[in-house]
DNA sequence: AATCTTATTGCGACTAATTGCAAAAGAGAG
DNA sequence: CTCTCTTTTGCAATTAGTCGCAATAAGATT
């Protein structure tokens, strides 16, 4: 798990310390490679130990995220979801009326990224975002 | 109050069924022409009476956002708010150091609006977006 | 005005996530 | 290795929001 660490390294050199809780919930995330609820982290940590918490797993994930090492992202599933940023960006178009989740590609996402920069000063991350709307399938039904 | 009675026409025309509830919660909205949660609305309407609940605010502004007459936004406060689409399309950028929020233009919007319509078949709800990043100021600070 | 159908409400229980605080433990200094 | 300082954790309590269900009440029909 090579990855794990240079995820360990890089929060030990901002001066974060290292906890085991901290190493196995990073470890979780590295490994699935796919958005994870918080309780899902927690249930594959606790499978290696009781020494954890639902608590020290939200703090880490939110660690994660200000650290710009790891996306949040609510799904529309009631449940946020969590996923390094190792994962290229891209946007999810969420569907108002099925739920659906589709991927779409981010290339339009740049041109608005380098926009908000000039006018705003704002430095946007943009890696994975999510739009709510109506999907293809849904528009198309007969009515309702 | 003309305004809100479009509202409540509008919803009776969609075959609802308007309750008292309803209309002050309505009311409560449009009047304020902000942002507000669903608290705010909750009290605002039980200090006109108490047959009230938080549980129909939440499912009233629920239907308002379902039937594109409002917006939802979380804007990182930790209180999800909510607001007519009366005003004019925008996007919030909310800085994940300061916690500010910065209504930006939406020109650039229009174009990704398109894209994904043309691309996906999905009908972008860009209404009242959120953008988390880093703001001008905090990106400026000396260090930490 | 009375009746009927079914959408809507209120209530209480429940879930996801956050917070304050005392106890535990990481990491640097000696 | 021990001590110290400060961050981090676990716990319990709290908050925001949702859900199931029985009771209520819109609005249509007569």
């Amino acid at each position: 798990m090579p990855y794990t660490q240079t995820f360990i390294q890089t929060l030990r050199q901002r001066g974060y310390r290292i906890t085991p809780q901290r190493e196995m919930i990073i470890q979780a995330l590295v490994q699935n490679e796919r958005h994870m609820t918080a309780e899902e982290i927690f249930n594959q940590v606790q499978s290696l130990t009781q020494s954890t918490n639902i608590a020290t797993v939200y703090r880490t994930l939110e660690l994660l995220v200000d650290e710009g090492l790891a996306c949040q992202n609510d799904l529309g599933s009631g449940r946020v979801v969590y996923i390094t940023r190792r994962h290229g960006p891209h946007i999810h178009l969420i569907c108002r009326q099925c739920g659906n989740v589709i991927d779409a590609d981010n290339q339009l996402l740049e041109p608005l990224r380098a926009w908000l920069h000039e006018q705003y000063g704002f430095e946007a991350d943009l890696h994975h975002i999510s739009i709510r709307g109506v999907c293809d399938t849904c528009l198309s039904l007969p009515q309702s």
